[in-house]
DNA sequence: CTGTATCCTTAGGGATACTG
DNA sequence: CAGTATCCCTAAGGATACAG
């Protein structure tokens, strides 16, 4: 990949700057989702080709895995890597400035407190996910 | 405008998820700058058609204010609004983590390190420079 | 169910000439 | 200097059919 610039935001933009990466992280973060068709219905409405494409992109970047499920051979499953999970300090942020700026967002205040006061349990989850992967 | 979902992350991604918003907001943020010549001059070379839109939809967005400079009718100043002020958390956790995985960084946990204890210093010149508009 | 493969459309972007 | 206005092009995305 050639990038226009050394700058790490620029970086960052190029990782997951595009339409949908940050959706599909989301939907891992926050979701709990791991499976292509959980994707696939998520309220954005992301086209299946273009669902793939990003799914691989991620891989590739090293901010996912994929993995066969244990149950079902043709499933596959996506995890978080250290890398995508490293995301979340960021993601707390864009949510927390769009809570406070969107208007959609019913008592910013209160959101973004439980955000906060969530975010080590979070984290906490998403390791031990990540456990379950990697061991 | 019209969004395609409720989600914050979504809402952040579709105010300035696209390749360019970023770039210019950290060239007011991180850069001084202020002044179109000076946006056009930056490494990623965004084109002055691509800039004018940009700079116009962030003002619409009300992420930044376009004012006419002291010294010349002609020149046009932009600045930082509170709203835009406040991605500055989100802008340093994005950099941080590319620090962390742009090989290009170099001594990431010295850059990371400088980043945070040079935070309280950018937030207190930019709020400054802030009053001097608004005032 | 988890994707590919195709086809098609459009928004976004680049180059460059031009204007107050 | 600070932008508009054009023209053009491509990458990105959407719809849908199909395959392992």
């Amino acid at each position: 990949m050639k990038y226009r610039s050394h700058c790490p935001i620029n970086f960052a933009q190029e990782t997951f700057g595009d339409k949908w990466s940050l959706l599909v992280m989301r939907d891992l973060i926050f979701k709990d989702k791991k499976y292509y068709n959980e994707f696939l219905a998520s309220d954005e409405k992301i086209s299946t080709n273009i669902l793939a494409d990003r799914l691989s992109k991620l891989e590739m970047n090293g901010l996912i895995i994929k993995s066969t499920d244990k149950e079902n051979q043709a499933k596959k499953r996506y995890s978080l890597t250290n890398k995508g999970l490293d995301l979340l300090p960021m993601l707390l942020e864009m949510i927390a400035w769009s809570a406070k700026y969107d208007s959609q967002t019913e008592a910013p205040d209160t959101f973004i407190q439980s955000l906060k006061s969530n975010r080590q349990a979070l984290i906490e989850k998403l390791t031990a996910d990540l456990g379950d992967i990697t061991a």
